[in-house]
RNA sequence: GGUCGGAUGGCCGAGUGGCUAGGCAGAGGUCUGCAAAACCUUUUACACCGGUUCGAAUCCGGUUCCGACCUCCA
């Protein structure tokens, strides 16, 4: 178990040491999302694993720069649709202008994540406030030599770059193998004609005339091509070399790939130091994706409306549910997952609860130290969360017998104990109590309901207290009671 | 076809060359006017076939199945 953060790095297919460029800053970037649509689950993956990463270097005191962009130009539908990006695509079909529908999607991303307690980067900027470095970058990569123009539009020339660096070093493909094509599988794409190669990538692409997102440019009237974007803005913010670039699986190839080989073609050095890739979100073994239709949004989720969905999970339950699997590992989405969650969340709730009755002895029974570094042990260990939320429960099943004098702890390691537990469970994992305003009006209510009933209880009036029961449980609040009183829970 | 990654008990999911993952569900118990909850205890496992080893679910080889990427994607 390390003692100190490793993170697997997808560059060299192993856990290594985290170690700053230049400490104590670090520089780590995330490519967001395109904003055309509301976030599914996979996009709260994503911004949730940087998140934990990010509490965590700051609880180390890292003075730490979160860069997560939001890509609202540029994302070609395919090659085939000839500059129609999918921004402007969708602004056409809802009728509205294009930096409206960056503006809702934006906001509903911001809201999702809000919702999972998701701290905001330090800066998201937005590819279309970046649009002259980009093509400052363009213009270096092809005075570089690594780029094309061709009728107005300029690609990366892959086969170029391939003769002096490695295109495939991140994801393993071999350029042989690219040039080979894909099989019988391989789509034959129109508009390729342009290209001198398939596998070349657009830096940027002159617009049709009835393309409504464009730019002026030393080579047409365009906009940037995707890749080019995160390479721009992340050099921008964080500079030519970084430590940390993160991002969804899918991501790989082509697009951390080219980002690498633009930033070599440009700037001569790989942009970043560690390379870290979430996996994907599946639905009966399938990856969750818009174009599958398969997607459950983030929203729909906490409403419960959505054909996949048995009922409403709460956003905490979300979060629950995504810690409890190691980021690199595909998750598998289901409702008897997400309710054993549910419980789950509720169980580790309650131990803080539980916590606040403790009364300390002169010894401890529990060793609290080897407790403390293994959370930080398991958490070092390329954040996993999955085994720290275990250990937690270890701490969880302490409280009850710690309360029941089953079991003895010192003042010094209760106090030990207590802020431990409270640090992970809040400031690392960054879970909420989902109690509310509301909620604090309902426990005095309820602690009168009781108070009523337990004279009822009292005078062995088993009428009134089980009518005041079931007439509550009907409202979906449910009595239950205990050998200290009575408690309650609402469904 | 190429690259990469999986296969763990009823479910979800960690981990590992010999020692309990954890959560949920199930079973038994404690508590209790009854009930529920809570708490305690507890059953079920490592895809298949070989090999290495004192010992393998864990390492090696092979097989089968599944997924991701190669086209926009978290």
């Amino acid at each position: 178990m390390p003692s100190s953060l490793h993170l697997h790095n997808t560059l060299t297919h192993k856990s290594e040491k985290f170690e700053p460029l230049n400490p104590p800053f670090v520089g780590m970037y995330l490519c967001g999302p395109t904003v055309y649509g509301d976030p599914h689950l996979g996009h709260g993956r994503g911004a949730l694993t940087m998140d934990i990463l990010f509490r965590y270097l700051n609880h180390l005191d890292y003075q730490v720069r979160y860069v997560r962009n939001v890509t609202d130009v540029g994302h070609l539908l395919n090659d085939a649709d000839e500059g129609e990006d999918k921004i402007g695509k969708k602004a056409k079909l809802e009728n509205i202008e294009p930096m409206e529908v960056v503006q809702r999607y934006t906001n509903s991303y911001h809201d999702a994540l809000k919702s999972l307690n998701i701290i905001p980067p330090s800066i998201e900027p937005r590819a279309s406030g970046h649009i002259i470095e980009q093509i400052e970058m363009i213009q270096e990569i092809m005075n570089n030599g690594f780029a094309y123009e061709k009728n107005g539009s300029v690609y990366f020339d892959v086969i170029k770059y391939a003769e002096t660096h490695d295109y495939g070093e991140l994801s393993g493909r071999k350029i042989e193998d690219l040039i080979a094509g894909a099989g019988e599988n391989r789509r034959s794409l129109e508009g390729q004609s342009e290209k001198k190669n398939s596998n070349d990538f657009a830096l940027w692409k002159k617009a049709s005339p009835e393309h409504i997102m464009k730019w002026n440019s030393p080579w047409s009237k365009g906009f940037p091509g995707w890749h080019i974007e995160c390479s721009a803005m992340s050099e921008k913010y964080l500079g030519k070399e970084f430590d940390i670039h993160a991002g969804g699986m899918d991501l790989l190839f082509p697009h951390h790939e080219s980002e690498i080989a633009q930033s070599k073609a440009c700037n001569h050095t790989n942009p970043a130091k560690y390379w870290l890739h979430n996996n994907m979100i599946t639905v009966n073994g399938q990856k969750m994706a818009k174009s599958l239709d398969n997607g459950i949004l983030i929203k729909e989720l906490f409403s419960g409306n959505h054909r996949l969905l048995d009922q409403a999970y709460s956003p905490m339950t979300l979060r629950f549910f995504l810690l409890q699997a190691h980021y690199r590992s595909t998750l598998d989405f289901s409702n008897e997952a997400l309710k054993a969650a549910e419980k789950g969340f509720q169980r580790l709730m309650s131990g803080v609860k539980n916590l606040e009755g403790i009364s300390p002895s002169p010894n401890s029974e529990i060793n609290i130290n080897d407790w403390c570094e293994k959370l930080y042990a398991q958490l070092n260990d390329d954040l996993s969360t999955p085994q720290v939320i275990a250990t937690l429960f270890e701490a969880v099943k302490w409280f009850n017998e710690l309360n029941s004098n089953r079991l003895k702890i010192s003042k010094e390691d209760l106090e030990t104990l207590e802020k431990t537990f409270k640090l992970f469970v809040f400031e690392i994992l960054g879970f909420v109590s989902e109690k509310n305003n509301h909620d604090q009006i309902l426990d005095g209510i309820m602690s009168l309901v009781f108070d009523i009933r337990n004279s009822a209880k009292q005078n062995k009036d088993w009428d009134t207290a089980d009518k005041i029961r079931n007439q509550l449980k009907d409202l979906g609040i449910e009595i239950m009671d205990g050998k200290d009183g009575s408690s309650f829970k609402i469904d």
